[in-house]
Parts: structure tokens; sequence; C-alpha cells
DNA sequence: ACGGGTACAATGAGCGCGGT
DNA sequence: ACCGCGCTCATTGTACCCGT
């Protein structure tokens, strides 16, 4: 018996065992979303065997129905605990760390050394490179933990970061968000930074027994005022949360 | 000497398309 | 339905240049 003979047997045997060749790709397209979050499409392919052209298709939604065994190949692997190292990803919270390390008087040179790389991939960065591989991202994350506590001397840094008005390292540890590409730090006024404060006075205060009404007074703002800032506090959570 | 800028080849991810 | 070659393009590091 030849191969083809051998397999169209068990197809029809299949097919009497009411086990379809042909299935839905549903559950390979989901996998596939979840493998795409950590891998490369090269990785995927070598983990599964299978084309990295035909597997795009299944991902794109192309094909009504596939092999069983192309599914099976596919629900095999398990995703990557980290993102491939040369995987393309956002450049936003990388070139934040520059600009900011830079406000703080860095050079790029320093930045550069610090990270383990060269002064061209920073000054990219602080030019406002939008997207980036994974591990560049690691050594700007590996100067940013050597380099953010620090002040340093390059004063031409720090007028370029100045003309530029890029927060330091200060402001983004007290406002958080700087891996948060959605948020837009030109958004935040000082009337924005007082109404955070004022949520987060709020979060303090309730806990220990305090109405709207008597928190505001204390807080020397009307109950308008201060419900706002709740009521922008909680947005901001839930947008932070939804992010990750 | 220091620090930022430019040019370029190497590398790797993504994709189209013809063939099976 | 599936495979895989070959191409494009973005990102990378190296070498070198220029201004202060």
């Amino acid at each position: 018996m030849s191969r083809d003979e051998h397999r169209r047997k068990i197809r029809e045997l299949n097919r009497h065992r009411g086990i379809p060749n042909r299935i839905s790709p549903d559950a390979t397209v989901q996998h596939l979303k979840l493998l795409r979050a950590t891998m490369s499409w090269t990785q995927i392919t070598a983990a599964t065997g299978c084309s990295s052209g035909h597997l795009r298709q299944i991902l794109r939604g192309d094909w009504p129905a596939i092999n069983r065994l192309t599914q099976e190949k596919v629900l095999a692997v398990r995703p990557a605990t980290e993102r491939a190292p040369g995987a393309y990803i956002d450049a936003t919270p990388s070139v934040r760390r520059v600009r900011a390390l830079m406000a703080a008087g860095h050079a790029q040179y320093t930045i550069a050394e610090a990270g383990g790389t060269v002064t061209t991939r920073v000054r990219l960065l602080a030019e406002g490179q939008p997207r980036m591989r994974q591990m560049l991202a690691t050594k700007i994350e590996t100067a940013w933990v050597q380099l953010s506590a620090t002040t340093g001397t390059s004063a031409r840094a720090r007028n370029m970061a100045a003309a530029r008005g890029w927060p330091d390292p200060t402001w983004w540890e007290d406002y958080g968000r700087i891996d948060d590409p959605s948020f837009d730090p030109a958004a935040v006024t000082e009337r924005t930074l007082r109404s955070d404060a004022l949520a987060e006075d709020w979060e303090w205060l309730e806990p220990q027994g305090y109405s709207r009404q008597h928190a505001a007074e204390r807080l020397g703002v009307s109950r308008d005022t201060l419900n706002a800032a709740i009521a922008r506090g909680r947005a901001l959570r839930s947008d932070m949360e939804t992010a990750a």
C-alpha cells in the first residue's frame, strides 16, 4: 500500500468514526494569537514545523477549515515566557527613559555605556524612534536602573532636554505610567497634578471614615472638585488595568 | 577630549507568491 | 490546504566625521 493510499484509508476510517479531517481553525487562531504575544514567526515556524506563510494565513482568517494535524502541531507549542530579543516593540517607554535620563544630566554616551549599547541608538531614541527591538529595550532598562536615581554632569544633555520640555526621572517616578504608551505626559498640567494629589488624599482619608464633604473641607476644596478628582483617579486606574 | 551626527553593511522579521 | 524560497524593509552596531 502506498503512503497516499494509507493516508486515504486513515481519513475514511476517521470519517466513519465521526472524526473530520478538516476542522474549524478557531482554536488554532486563538492559540496563534497567544504565541504571537511573545514569539516571532521564525520561532513559531521552528516550533510547529509548519510554514510561517500558512500560519499567517490561518491567523488572518483566510481558511474556513484547516487540517487536524496542523491544529495539533500549533496547540502543542507552549508560548515563550519572555519576548524574543529580536522582536519589534513600541519604543515609547525607552524613548521616555532616554529623555528623562538626559533631563537628569546624563549624556547619550553615558546612557549608552550603562546599557551596553552605542550612542547612535540612544540618539535615535531621544529623537523619538517609533519602534525598536526587545534586546535594545532591555539594555535601556539596564541603563535606567543604574542611572535614574543619580544626577549626571552633562549640561549639554540637560539643556537639550530642557529646551524640549522632557520630564526627568523624578517626574516619572511621581507620576508612574512610563511603560504605558497610551499615556500622554503633555496632557499633564498643574491642574491635573493637583487633581491627582486630591484623589490620593481621598484614598488615605476614606478608610478613616471621612465623608466626601468632610474630606473636601479638610483639603480646602469644594465637594465638586473632590468628586471630579476621585472620578478622574478611578478612570485612570481603570485605563491602567485595561492596558495591563 | 568630549559628545552628538552620518553613512553603511549586517541582521532578522515579515510577507508575497509560485509550486505541490 | 500546505510549503518554502526569495525578496523587502526596519533595526542594529561599527567606523568615522564634525562642532564645541
